[in-house]
DNA sequence: ATCGATTGATCAAGCGTTTTAGCAAAATAT
DNA sequence: ATATTTTGCTAAAACGCTTGATCAATCGAT
């Protein structure tokens, strides 16, 4: 192979600042010996501080030193000195349990990253005391704030030590302290947003499958689906709306009762039983989207992208629910009415919706 | 509702220890002088030095100041002195792109915390640049140690800044620097394993549908098979492996060839790919496991749990992944040979297979 | 030549800890 | 009573950096 050639010369001694492993890094002083200087001209230059005088020669040789010597700021000493940390925390209760807590964590990383900030995680599956701990060690680092994260949208209890340090809460959101600053995802647009993709396609009886569990999500998604009929002058029929246990099981299990309301169109609660719904129909005889219409919530890649045919569904904003939270606690943006900043659902149209001429 | 007489008294003066927002936080030396003793006294006691010889009516007295101020200990000026930082860095290329991420930084995140450290991430979406500048953020905070992990199994070049640290890479593995520590699926026992399932359920002739991309996974979960059916006592038949993109589109789009093949059992690439297969097959009139068994690879929760029926699959490790990589960035764990470390993947049995007694 | 500005760079204090050496008082031994 | 040890605590240096105050040298203008 011809790479095998590649790093010809003596490899004992690159040319690459050598840094070898585990010595003591390279402090300022050092840098300062190495071009003469004192630490203070060192620190200027390096941080091309506007109103410093150094000589363009001066600054050069600092430059060649740093280089030469491979010198690295000693971030903690920095931040030491000026008294504020460039961290802000991330505390999530599920990274692991759910696909949709990495695009949380992008979003915030993303920001935070844009404003210089680092992003300090901590992963505390639901588990009070090591969120006791995780959120004590962020405090200790002095982080600029805290995003408290649920893996899925609901009502929680700030912990107190939380209070701490400024915070805000993503996903979630607490009904005993109305001042905790919070943002979340628009559950009632995103349920009107569903539903309209299925009145565009010419859809006028459209049935919902609610969770049975009880969330924002449910009443959100609901009262979206109600707006949305509303907004184009269909009467709500309770009798359209099922209740089922919101995964694959749940939507398959709900398919017969469904049948019996004769309607052209579904929107099922999430995607995951929306994919249980597609067995159920199947297995029925019918085709989608041609007997019927099918759309779901959360745009969960894996399974809306890769149905056949792939679904129609609305996004969860995760990763945006992020990036908005890191706005919010850097005092970037703010809710307008001081509650909850709600942040858009997103419609995603792929086939499983046609267009539905006859009555 | 009785929750809301919870909180007598008078709310504008909490009986918690006050640290107001966004005040001055409470420095060592404060307590001290609350309490009336030097800060060494109080750097003693918070830090229970065994050979320190403190009265106990003064530690009493510490603990209060401490308590009664609300002191939380700065970690950077802790870090400064101590020389050593407590963090690990995670800089992944996909927290976002794929649902497994999450396992690794999880896996990572646990042991870290049982070792004391603190998770320092960075997601980098394979940008290059962001890449050198996460690195370049976790070298300036001292890192203990570097966890350089990619969402797929491969190869991958070590990034030169890396070096100037100590690193692992998880999930990957650099063909180009063989000293770099690593630790990878065990992908051939992965696939051994995947097809001892089907082994197990008496079948005899098993096809493969590969995957068309190159990787140490298409390799490794070939020889798996191999070697499964060797140690089985079954001649090698290569006309029995396919190969197909590995997502849903391309399972089902080998469904065709697949049944030319007469084979009672199909070991997927992955999940995806028997996702789309399980629709081919039903299409075909063909129903899983009587008609014959499949097994997927990856165990993506979403689908292989949720397919019906639930598939039986092979887990990728990820969460052991990611704590394998602390553990041996740590020094607790090696690999024995110097080679990458492999971790094991786990058979997981659901009902996509069944006993095939019939020739 | 003389004086005030300007330029280039340094001094030194301080950020919040840890830790070693050392000191005074109390306890014990002689 | 004196010498020795033990006990309880503190002083102060150090960690790596930033920054306002200073200072010496050079420059321009009179």
């Amino acid at each position: 192979m011809i790479s095998q050639e590649k790093n010809p010369g003596n490899a004992a001694t690159p040319d690459v600042p050598v840094t070898r492993d585990h010595v003591h890094p390279v402090t300022l002083r050092e840098v300062a010996e190495a071009a003469g200087v004192s630490t203070a001209t060192v620190s200027l230059v390096i941080n091309k501080k506007k109103n410093a005088r150094i000589a363009d020669e001066t600054r050069q040789r600092v430059n060649d030193a740093i280089r030469q010597l491979g010198y690295r700021p000693n971030a903690m000493a920095k931040n030491l000195v000026s008294g504020t940390s460039k961290f802000i925390g991330l505390v999530a209760d599920g990274v692991a349990t759910t696909p949709f807590a990495g695009q949380i964590i992008h979003g915030a990383q993303d920001e935070a990253w844009k404003h210089g900030y680092a992003l300090l995680i901590a992963n505390t599956e639901g588990n009070v005391d090591l969120e006791k701990d995780a959120i004590a060690m962020m405090l200790e680092y002095k982080v600029r704030g805290i995003l408290y994260s649920t893996w899925f949208h609901r009502a929680t209890k700030v912990p107190s030590t939380l209070r701490e340090s400024d915070f805000v809460l993503v996903n979630c959101f607490s009904p005993d302290s109305p001042s905790a600053r919070a943002v979340v995802p628009d559950e009632a647009q995103g349920g009107q947003s569903a539903t309209e993709i299925l009145l565009r396609g010419g859809h006028r009886r459209i049935a919902f499958i609610n969770t049975t569990t009880p969330a924002p999500a449910k009443d959100g998604r609901l009262a979206g689906y109600r707006a949305a009929l509303d907004a184009a002058g269909i009467p709500f029929d309770p009798s359209l709306v099922l209740e089922a246990y919101p995964d694959q099981e749940g939507g398959y299990g709900a398919t017969g009762e469904l049948l019996q309301l004769d309607v052209s169109a579904v929107y099922c609660y999430n995607d995951r039983m929306a994919m249980g719904l597609y067995d159920g129909l199947r297995e029925n005889g019918l085709s989608i989207p041609d007997d019927i219409a099918v759309v779901g919530f959360d745009n969960q890649e894996v399974i809306a992208a890769h149905l056949r045919p792939p679904l129609s569904t609305v996004s969860l904003p995760h990763y945006e629910l992020g990036a908005a939270g890191v706005r919010m606690l850097l005092g970037i943006e703010a809710a307008p009415d001081g509650a909850a900043l709600k942040i858009e659902c997103p419609a995603v149209e792929r086939s499983s919706v046609a267009l539905h001429s006859a009555a």
